[in-house]
DNA sequence: ACAAGCTCTGACCGATCGGTCAGGTACCGT
DNA sequence: ACGGTACCTGACCGATCGGTCAGAGCTTGT
């Protein structure tokens, strides 16, 4: 039997990529492992050699995302809030958005039927967090709403969105401009609350 | 073993609003008919007497709110477009979200792996045909993306947002609203085309 | 040349999947 | 009292699920 000669490490890489186009398209309890065999070119098997399981497999595939995600919440929350620092979050937060968009996908509209999964919870609690600090504690329901729909809308049409509203999906360096508009739109009540309010 | 009178066509009415919870937590394809039928307090072979299928429950649990939104759409469409139609069309939509929000999530994040079927494609042709409306076909990217996340952003904040950002879900007379002046505000662009800038 | 080790696979396991079917129970008009 | 019908169920079906395991093929160190 035929072994063809794979590049080391990029068999892992491929499943991860595989895996994650079928976990945000069919959902986790939707794709088996069968599946992701199949689409990479594997058998289910191999998937297992690589990953214990397919809750670990979830977990690999998101982690990276959750990460940076973590890591753009602790930069904005060590500096001191102004206009610069916000401008600057939310311009690493649409390239997280953009980097990331199948796995914010993902967790974004699963995170409640995965609950438990360790990964999962820990984007939950960085998300929660987020939305506070967005929010700055006072719990306006439009606050809250605006930040929900900003990144729920951003994950769908990212995903989504794009394939059947767009036909096909357009240039990033197109995207990113009006991403910037809309969301900085949505988000600017909520961060900057122009003068009076708390903190 | 004790039969309890059963309300004739409530019992169709129960299966259907179970498979509605379950298929926009957890998707279609994880959802099974066996979850379905424990947490509606029937057995299996029960949903399968009132449904033929597993997709013919799903056509059925979705058909209303796609007819809806197709009535909304087609209502729009017959008359001359006006700030005040346009107006009523925005009042419209979030009155079919509010109503209609878990039908809303479940084919907004799962149309593209359900593709096929019926209620699905259906269901999809209406939102592009929403979106070309709105658009009024000059494929701008930013004016589609904006309808983008006002479509995605409001199907995820009301279902997955809301019990996870803002803890208990606000009651629906603050959140309508919120959502009218969020909505409003994103479509506004795409819409009006004058309006130029916020409060 | 040979053993060790990494990668990959088919065969197999118990459980569960969507779906079929025969039959049991309650209620109906007659 | 009786047959028909509507509702509901357990037993069962082939297929597939996530996962285990014993190797096979290839590369490498010695």
């Amino acid at each position: 039997m035929p072994q063809p000669p794979h590049n080391r490490q990029s068999t892992s890489a491929e499943l991860r990529a595989t895996a994650l186009e079928q976990f945000a398209s069919v959902g986790f309890a939707g794709t088996s492992l069968q599946q992701i065999a199949d689409a990479a070119g594997y058998s289910k098997s191999s998937v297992l050699y690589h990953f214990a399981s397919k809750e670990a497999l979830l977990d690999e595939v998101l982690t990276p995302a959750v990460n940076r995600l973590e890591a753009i919440l602790e930069r904005f929350l060590a500096t001191e809030e102004s206009a610069l620092t916000r401008s600057r979050f939310v311009n690493d937060f649409i390239d997280f958005i953009l980097e990331f968009r199948l796995e914010l996908h993902t967790f974004i509209n699963q995170s409640q039927s995965l609950r438990g999964i360790p990964v999962i919870d820990r984007a939950g609690v960085v998300i929660v967090r987020l939305s506070d600090t967005l929010c700055h504690g006072d719990a306006s329901t439009e606050d809250r709403i605006r930040f929900g729909i900003a990144l729920g809308g951003a994950a769908y049409t990212l995903v989504a969105g794009m394939t059947f509203l767009g036909e096909e999906i357009a240039p990033v360096e197109e995207v990113r401009p009006a991403l910037l508009t809309v969301i900085t739109e949505l988000l600017a009540p909520v961060t900057v609350r122009t003068a009076p309010s708390r903190k």
